[in-house]
DNA sequence: TCTGGGGTCCTAGGACCC
DNA sequence: TCTGGGGTCCTAGGACCC
């Protein structure tokens, strides 16, 4: 029996949400009404366009550009700065208001979700009618409009929702392939990004029709399982299935891109020691360990390079994070200037299985016991309640205690 | 003042074992 | 001393997503 599967996705999600608030707090004009754009610090090279309203758009805005190069565009843009804590919240809301509908829901992402609407004709009605019930709710409830794809299956229904925005209904069934997706071209495909757009008109196809007409078993030898994958999405061919059960993450990083480019070790092991914190502070939430640490580096001309390390015995404590990704970083780094660096750990386990490790020392418990005492004294009174010595004044630490860390003030000023 | 931050998955090469 | 092939695991890098 054919599957009915939704694809629902918040417009201009960050904009949205964030101007939903500040008209609940009374703060007018809408953001989706003017030239807005939700940033990151203007005037520093980290400050992106993160999401833009429609009217920013008309200036030639676009998402993941500087700043200062939409300000040019657009002298009167207002700025508003990213609220990632209420982004989670409204995530999980926007879940809560669709699992009435259907209880196979899968987020996809913060502002994406697919919902498996099958059988659900019998309470609902039709899948139009199901999805405007949905997309109803959600204006209600949350104030922000979304565009809901359908299909048969995931890619469909993800590609049918990418059609004309905001707050609209698109199917994609499979007898609508050939006119409606065919004729879009090859970047637009789920999973075609800019060096398989770049390898497929190389070999003169443009548009999805043109991959999907392509004969399979060369589209393999060309691009091999990417080449596979292409040439099913481009016809209409996804098997995968609506997973609602939350999967366990695989791996937790966390990473800065540096005010100034940074040329001393000593000055890398402040950022990696504010970075073990934060990374570590999520791994212990989470009641993990981890057993292979990897420290990546951005150089000044954007190259990134990674290294990595098993370990014998899974770490958690800030104090081992710390300890290695300086020594995996002392080993991998040639002295050029450094933009960025992120630590990512992977291969978890359960803290559980930890505590009985025979490893475990007099050390590392007693480490583990003050980041304990951290993370409390930091989830009952803020991030900033506490720092090290070693990073205040820094102004590292700013950078990288205070990126998410945005108040509501500043939010809603 | 060019280009954030957090993820997943795949590939290719090398080490090591039988 | 020089030779094989298959399998697994690890690592670094790269592609893609939002």
């Amino acid at each position: 029996m054919e599957r009915i599967i939704f694809h629902i996705d918040v417009n201009s999600a960050f904009l949205s949400w964030t101007a939903a608030k500040r008209i609940k707090y009374g703060l007018f004009p809408d953001l989706r009404e003017i030239p807005a754009v939700i940033g990151g610090r203007e005037h520093s090279r980290t400050g992106i366009v993160l999401a833009k309203s429609i009217s920013a758009k008309k200036f030639g805005i676009q998402t993941g550009e500087p700043l200062y190069k939409a300000k040019e565009k657009c002298p009167d843009l207002k700025i508003v700065h990213p609220d990632f804590k209420l982004y989670n919240e409204c995530s999980k809301k926007m879940i809560d208001i669709c699992t009435k509908y259907s209880p196979f829901v899968e987020q996809f992402s913060v502002d994406e979700l697919f919902l498996d609407y099958t059988n659900m004709e019998y309470h609902f009605g039709s899948p139009i009618n199901g999805a405007k019930l949905i997309s109803e709710a959600i204006k209600k409830e949350m104030g922000v409009t979304v565009n809901i794809g359908i299909s048969n299956n995931k890619l469909l229904a993800k590609m049918a929702s990418d059609f004309e925005k905001p707050d609209k209904i698109h199917t994609l069934f499979p007898d609508e392939i050939q006119s409606k997706m065919w004729p879009l071209p090859v970047s637009e495909l789920f999973m075609v990004g800019r060096k398989t757009e770049e390898k497929l008109k190389n070999i003169g196809l443009y548009t999805i029709g043109d991959v999907a007409r392509c004969d399979r078993k060369f589209l393999r030898s060309y691009l091999k399982e990417q080449g596979e994958l292409t040439w099913c999405y481009a016809n209409g061919i996804d098997i995968s299935k609506v997973n609602h059960k939350e999967s366990e993450a695989k791996s937790i990083g966390n990473g800065a891109t540096l005010p100034k480019n940074i040329t001393t070790s000593k000055s890398a092991y402040s950022v990696l020691l504010g970075l073990a914190e934060k990374v570590g502070e999520r791994l212990r939430k989470k009641k993990l360990t981890a057993t292979v640490i990897s420290v990546s580096l951005k150089s000044s001309d954007f190259k990134t390079y990674s290294h990595q390390k098993a370990l014998y015995s899974p770490v958690s404590s800030t104090y081992e994070i710390f300890h290695y990704s300086k020594e995996i970083f002392n080993e991998m780094w040639n002295c050029s200037p450094i933009r960025a660096i992120t630590i990512t750990l992977t291969e978890f386990q359960t803290s559980e299985d930890m505590q009985c490790c025979f490893f475990t020392n007099e050390i590392t418990s007693k480490a583990l016991k003050t980041d304990n005492s951290i993370d409390d004294l930091r989830a009952k009174y803020g991030h900033n309640c506490i720092m090290r010595a070693s990073l205040i004044n820094t102004h590292l630490s700013h950078k990288i205690t205070n990126a998410q860390d945005t108040t509501l003030k500043s939010n809603l000023n």
